[in-house]
DNA sequence: ACGGCGCGTGACGCTTTCGTGACCATTTTC
DNA sequence: GAAAATGGTCACGAAAGCGTCACGCGCCGT
């Protein structure tokens, strides 16, 4: 899959050299020329990348690293700019960017750069998740690739949602989530949206997965707190 | 915990500046000159970070690189070079450096660069997990990410207010807190009620974690103050 | 354009937990 | 040794948290 990467540069003719060139690397590049529609933008979706100019019109390119930053320590950003001072670069990466480049720049670099950050992102996801295809728990079968559940054997139609629910407790088994967590983890950082949410989500996949919904023996509540993924000996 | 990093460099002078400001943001340096050994180094021991100058005798950074991450694809790795030209900085990155600084470079920035590597990794892999540590104390055992709590091998059931009153104890054993400060500390800041609020729930938990409550061997009084977990030896 | 489906939100009743007060026990002080 | 102060225990009402159902919106495919 392609990965997701906003471009927030006033200058078009910039953009569109660098969007161009991501999209060599398998890149889906948005651009936003105004400083606020970035910043709400970065909030309201989820990226894989961040490329951030200085001078913006609307909001200053720090003003939008330091909020985004606030909401969302997860998403990489580059910094993309005319001020090449070194103490620039330092209030940069202070305020949380994760490389900064200087115009003029090259192209060949801010793409290697590119890839070295996308590198990091891999190597450290991977690392804890591994590449597990089919998972089982307590008579539940999911298959990762396929986004196919069975349960005792009979299969079960899950929604995008409710199968990404399910696969985010699956994959730590007795660990607790809090409802802030699963939106983070499941809506996607910065989603903006009530907690309640979470518990409606819940009770659709119980329907569907647990045997007496009002007595489960898979997604238990953990009160006060939020639930987790039942890892005990089944009955 | 301080990070380990690993300064292959042969210019001494240059690597006690590196060595002597990485030390100020809880840095272990371990620096070594020689490209070989440098190698060998990198290999054996697990370093939250490579700092590595490309031109060494002994063996030539670059190729340290790649040898590095053939077998490691973690480790974050800085170059750090006099060679200054673009296609050099795109070499370097594209063989799996993470940043590329030239010589003279500006400590501050350096550190900045250090840090925005740090900060990466620490999200990424705090994104997974959470922080799912174990604490162990005189039989009792606290699984945070589960929210579990054993005593003496038997599982524990306590509400949500049991457990974080717990845990904020476990983490400071033999630390003395005043119910106000433990009010601050789980209830949240700000929270108006009464301190007796605190002394109720210390007695619910001691009823669940105590062998026997009007003898607590965990929790203990302090008179006149507060209360403290327990960190002498069990007897 | 229409219909269906998934999703987010709101309302309501139930369950569990929490906070508080009363009273008893223990320690400190004089 | 008694009074005062501090902490322990218990029980009950209040409040918060959760489950459930229903409704409406937006998206997608027909």
């Amino acid at each position: 899959m392609p990965r997701k990467v906003l471009v927030i540069e006033d200058h078009t003719d910039i953009a569109e050299v660098v969007a161009l060139h991501l999209s060599d690397i398998d890149c889906e590049v948005r651009h936003v020329a105004n400083g606020l529609e970035g910043l709400r933008v970065a909030e309201s979706e989820r990226h894989d990348l961040i490329i951030l100019d200085l001078m913006l019109p609307g909001m200053d390119g720090l003003e939008i690293c330091r909020r985004v930053r606030a909401k969302n320590r997860y998403v990489p950003i580059l910094m993309l700019t005319a001020k090449s001072s070194e103490a620039d670069r330092v209030v940069g990466l202070e305020l949380g960017a994760d490389d900064y480049l200087t115009k003029p720049f090259s192209v060949m670099e801010l793409l290697a750069r590119v890839k070295a950050l996308f590198r990091r992102v891999e190597a450290l996801t991977q690392a804890r998740d591994g590449d597990t295809e089919v998972l089982h728990a307590r008579g539940i079968v999911i298959d990762t690739g396929r986004r196919a559940v069975s349960v005792g054997g009979g299969a079960v139609e899950l929604t995008a949602k409710e199968f990404d629910l399910l696969l985010q407790f699956a994959k730590h088994p007795g660990r607790v989530y809090t409802r802030a967590q699963l939106l983070d983890l499941v809506w996607g950082y910065g989603h903006a949206g009530y907690e309640h949410t979470v518990n409606s989500h819940i009770n659709r996949l119980r329907a569907k997965i647990e045997r007496d919904p009002a007595k489960p023996a898979h997604i238990l509540t953990v009160w006060g707190v939020g639930y987790k993924f039942n890892d005990a000996a089944a009955a």
